[in-house]
DNA sequence: CACATATATGAACACATATTCATACAACGA
DNA sequence: TCGTTGTATGAATATGTGTTCATATATGTG
């Protein structure tokens, strides 16, 4: 961190220490990053509102979302690494479902804050 | 949408259709994964926290987040076009401040999230 | 066991994104 | 007006990401 002029112009040298320290860890933030880069992809978007309808074997989500089944297994693979959906299998049909409590009551801060704003 | 075996095997055909209706418009679902993209990335995080704690300038958020100038700016831009941060001009000095209220609380979802999965 | 079906996986490719570098611009002081 | 400072911008580059294709795996059936 250099010492540029500008800097603490108008925030006392303690307050902008104070508001450093209390920086997430990197940790923290880069799971945070992880996280909503999650949720920044269309097709995943879709696939998580059509889990928070109804439990669905891959199939179905790969005719619901018209992409092709491997695109879906992967997508799928990323939101299990997330731990946003779960699985149960039955025989060879695979169904997913949401794994997260959270989810719904994310895309509605995000769903208000576009509406505020555009 | 094709009609293989695994189709509504769970579900009846009448409700697929209604969970199929009630996805969001596609732009709806776009502008969705624009707005959480921008939440995809550590640096923008570390802005964001930064802008909620103390409006700051250019060269403080530079100095905070330890990237170039220029790189900032490239960020900046892209959080004022997502309408998450707003700017004030004083003289040469520009300084970023938050524009939207929501980020704080989509931020601590997002923490709980973590919390309670890992 | 041979075969079909449902899903998963790895490699390759195309495209998006973040950063850097060089430079432009805008406001100010001498 | 010239130089300086703070910020923005465009092009180039490197890295990341999503999809596709081919194929593997696993389970069930005849």
């Amino acid at each position: 961190m250099n010492d540029k002029a500008c800097l603490c112009k108008n925030i006392a040298p303690e307050e902008m220490l104070s508001i450093k320290n209390e920086l997430p860890s990197s940790d923290t933030i880069s799971h945070l990053a992880e996280f909503f880069k999650v949720f920044g992809d269309g097709n995943r978007l879709k696939i998580l509102y059509y889990l928070s309808r109804h439990e669905l074997c891959v199939a179905d989500l790969t005719a619901l979302v018209d992409m092709q089944q491997s695109a879906v297994s992967h997508q799928l693979k990323l939101l299990r690494l997330n731990r946003l959906v779960k699985l149960r299998k039955e025989g060879t049909t695979v169904y997913y479902s949401l794994d997260d409590s959270h989810v719904e009551s994310i895309f509605d801060l995000a769903l208000v804050h576009l509406r505020e704003q555009r």
